[in-house]
DNA sequence: GCAAAAGTGTTCTCCATACACCCATGA
DNA sequence: TCATGGGTGTATGGAGAACACTTTTGC
């Protein structure tokens, strides 16, 4: 097992000491928000993770809700302090309200050595009800911005993922079987890709959410058939075979 | 319109009065639950729905989560102590947390005829993040029970609603929404029937569900072939016509 | 026998699958 | 010309829709 090596830097414990100090006056209590930000680079699908603290354990991107904002606007803008991005695709999938999601021995034994001795009483210590968004973004747009709390942004291949915190190993693979089921049903898929894709991009994103190969040539007419697609200039990049066409997404709203 | 007729009945009063006092110390503050009770009769789908206090108005089947109490659970503590039913069927759908759906007029207004003056920081006044839930039952089985703050229990047609109170109007729009999408996948319409039913019933439940007319010879080759319904002896029911099979649902878990 | 509803069989179409085939490109 | 990947055509099978047909029941 992996020592775990927490960072005793002032800096950070004035941080975390100033949040608990304004937090009850500008949030909700009890309630948070998790977000699992899915991308995709190098025909892999990827999660947003945060380092927490300088241990090696992660956490999905979350906050709390201001006292006069809309749930989905808080969502909202958690992902867009975290990501710099704006319109971005999101879809809240589930709440998670266990007793036992806050109170997992790692994180809280965690939170004490991070800054001291916890009350019982403050933020942290409390019971929080998790509401959970799944969020599509072009990962080549995305500035991951990091902040107090934790120690880097990292994109992590759905299928290595990480040691996570509380219970967000769970909301993530339940965020994993939504997007399945969103992906040809609300046609989500273009959110993940650039501008412009070829066809074996698209297949290979498919073959990433749903986790199995698919037939290219079938791939390729499905495709085609549901009308959305746009066909470009061909695509030479100097491999010695057939250039594939471009596309782009072109949905007639 | 209806003349709003206020009931200023001090038992009413008493025991409203009598939860503010206890609420805050048994219950999380901020977030609810609330829950769409799906069932089935005369062909139709019902809603189960509470008449507040003495005026025209209906609201979900709702209630609070206990502050060492799984989400879940609270979820079906509301239901058992609303239905008095054991072993209902019960999936988590959606959140609801916009500032506006708290602040709707007609609400407040009601809520403050009926205990007099509220306070801006008692529990009531206060901002709740709703997490819904919809129950299939067995309409036959249920045992409506009231409480103090809603004066009937009452089954509504889905397309014959009420005026209701917040946004409880679009969250039953999403349970319907959510049931079309679980009915098939999840084989979940023998919740909403007694232990034996016809094939021409599981199809009005469907149309209903559905809200669309299906034929009925692909209807009864399609649930066939589903694999999970026994045919039992047939039921004369003294009609002029070919005595319909009875079934029973099944299933190989 | 007749009307009404229940149950079964048949055809047709659509769509997903499988796979054969040809095309374009650079070494 | 060859290997590699891209694009299109075609046969097949299964599921659902449409509808014809038979069976059962009480009057």
């Amino acid at each position: 097992m992996t020592k775990i090596d927490i960072i005793s830097d002032a800096a950070l414990k004035n941080g975390i000491r100033q949040f608990l100090e304004t937090a009850p006056d500008i949030y909700m209590a009890g309630v948070s928000v998790d977000t699992v930000i899915f991308g995709f680079h190098h025909d892999k699908l990827k999660v947003l993770l945060l380092r927490f603290g300088n241990t090696p354990y992660f956490v999905l991107p979350g906050g709390y809700i201001k006292k006069e904002e809309d749930l989905d606007d808080a969502a909202l803008r958690i992902l867009q302090e975290r990501t710099e991005l704006q319109n971005i695709y999101l879809e809240q999938f589930y709440t998670s309200g266990n007793i036992s999601r806050s109170n997992e021995k790692v994180a809280v034994e965690l939170a004490f050595k991070m800054i001291g001795t916890i009350p019982n009483s403050n933020w942290f210590g409390q019971r929080f009800v998790s509401v959970c968004y799944y969020a599509l973004v072009d990962d080549t747009k995305v500035n991951p911005v990091t902040e107090a709390f934790f120690t880097e942004v990292k994109w992590f291949d759905i299928n290595k993922l990480p040691r996570v915190l509380y219970d967000h190993d769970n909301i993530i693979q339940k965020a994993l079987k939504r997007l399945q089921a969103d992906l040809d049903e609300k046609l989500a898929a273009f959110n993940l890709l650039g501008e412009t894709f070829t066809m074996l991009e698209l297949q290979k994103l498919y073959e990433s959410v749903y986790q199995k190969k698919l037939v290219r040539t079938n791939f390729q007419r499905k495709m085609l058939s549901l009308g959305v697609l746009e066909r470009l200039e061909k695509q030479y990049n100097g491999k010695s075979h057939k250039a594939p066409y471009l596309y782009r997404f072109a949905q007639t709203v």
